[in-house]
DNA sequence: ACATGGCACAAGGCTACCTTGTGACCCCAC
DNA sequence: GTGGGGTCACAAGGTAGCCTTGTGCCATGT
């Protein structure tokens, strides 16, 4: 939950935009509001922060110690906020005669926007009209398949290996964790570590089949005998929820449960000898290169860029 | 700039509760709001959106796909969100009876607000009430001087070593990098590599002396015979738009610039055989231990989870 | 001296939000 | 079957916040 302390998305932005240009009547202009509007919104921010932000003088603004404070927290938050909107604009983005896209779901959620947010500051600085993107997001095996028929230019992908009938490029690679819920038996083993056959002989909590983590998952307990899972449910979240609620072990991708390991609401287990590594691939029909200009650049920066 | 179909913070907050809750009147329930402006202000959210993003059923509502993604993405605003709120708190904090703590620029940036966050993640997750920190947040020098005073419990540094008379804690690294504006000579070398020396005998753009940056850099060209600045500013900020302007090379913290780098608006140089190492140290007066039970918990969480 | 640029104050209008009141629907328990 | 609890949507009304227009002040610079 979030304090009533903090400005909303367009006061920090105002902020930043004052920082830059040192006035508040030219930061009003790049918004595209009055200048007293400006003043206002920055007033109500100062009294909401408890603290004055900006030094007003007769020839432009100067931002106070706490001002600029703020301003480098509220970069975090922009940046934040402006994959989000890459991801937005993705997602409206009229689908004809633009560069589409098919994601899996981690890749959508933690990695493309980032990518389209550097895609697009390039292209501006190169001078160009940056390439508006379609995305849509679905599990590995949809992706492939929509590549396949053509009706996305660029498919991005995750599974143990790259698909064998499509040109790809390894953009990135993860590793999966086993977690539990605070109160299962693993907990207290010695290291918290249990050998790959408990955990093959043990009903997990797992992913649809079709998706990236449950391919991987599958490859790896394939030679040591699998049991049926415990529950198969269809989003990461899920998954978390009925771990942290003790419905058994489960693998999962780091990033998503970064926060719950923190505070204490999963448990990571150490399994000995088993590779869970997530490779994550561009792929494209057609020629060796990805196709257009653009999306040959968003494959480039993807694959130099890894997380 | 932040395109027009990206909701404000407390929207982001309102869906990522439904999702929690499943439920639109308990995701207002915990906001302190009616059923009915959740409901409202979701429909002006989809519309901003321009998808839907709730089933809503007669028992409970369920995110869409498009729903969950953008619950992902709120969590990456929020998390950023969520350290602001935590440094504006620790802004407006009553200075008595509370846990008050100075902090070099770069940490309070950077560092301190995750901290702040997770300290009280884990008092609630224990059943305390959480601690309320007051942050000061000036250069390294003075922040010892607050320490050694006691007008603060705990500092945190940056700098080449700790500090001598004061008992400390290391609680992070990093190394400051050269850059330049990139019309600069130095970016046409070869792997844009320049010498020590060469670096120390070309005037540069420098923070204020008493900042940890600052103690860095003259520490590590001491030995090289060193030319006057060509520039000294009190802020990261003035420093990069200086460097990218044209005014001459610098040495700023890695994290300060990655967007600069990506975009083209500075350059990395590769300086060879210099220590730019940048230590991060908790200091504080007394014991050998950090004084309160916060601040020893705010101390060893920081030192068990470096950057 | 006068134009320019930068900011604040004041008044007015509009919009958007929030609250209260109400209705429809479903599930479950009795 | 029927009432109670739960969900959400619709409607009406008030309020408050925000934005615009209009104005004044002051410093700088030409």
């Amino acid at each position: 939950m979030l304090g009533p302390h903090v400005p909303e998305l367009r006061a920090l932005e105002l902020l930043v935009l004052v920082s830059e240009t040192g006035s508040l009547s030219a930061a009003a202009a790049e918004l595209g509001i009055t200048q007293q509007a400006a003043s206002s919104r920055l007033r109500t921010m100062e009294s909401l922060v408890g603290a004055s932000l900006v030094d007003r003088s007769r020839r432009g603004s100067l931002l106070t110690p706490t001002g600029e404070l703020l301003v480098q927290w509220s970069g975090a938050v922009l940046a934040a906020a402006a994959q989000m909107d890459a991801g937005i604009a993705a997602l409206r983005a009229d689908r004809r005669g633009h560069l589409t896209i098919a994601a899996s779901l981690t890749i959508a959620e933690h990695l493309l926007p980032g990518w389209l947010v550097a895609l697009r500051a390039r292209q501006i600085h190169a001078g160009l009209t940056p390439t508006e993107v379609t995305m849509t997001a679905t599990n590995s095996e949809r992706v492939e398949s929509l590549v396949r028929t053509g009706e996305v230019d660029l498919g991005f992908v995750e599974g143990p290996d790259a698909p064998a009938d499509l040109h790809h490029r390894l953009v990135g690679t993860d590793t999966l964790v086993v977690v539990v819920g605070p109160k299962h038996p693993w907990v207290t083993k010695p290291s918290r570590r249990v050998s790959a056959t408990t955990l093959a002989a043990t009903p997990l909590v797992v992913r649809e089949p079709g998706s990236g983590t449950r391919m991987v998952l599958d490859r790896a307990l394939q030679d040591l005998g699998t049991v049926g899972p415990a529950l198969e449910l269809s989003s990461t979240a899920a998954v978390r929820a009925a771990v942290a609620a003790g419905a058994g072990p489960a693998a999962v991708g780091a990033h998503a449960i970064r926060e719950d390991l923190a505070l204490g609401r999963l448990v990571k287990i150490n399994v000995a000898g088993l590779d869970l590594t997530r490779r994550l691939h561009a792929v494209w029909r057609g020629g060796v290169q990805p196709p257009y200009g653009a999306a040959r650049d968003l494959v480039s920066w993807a694959a130099d860029h890894p997380a």
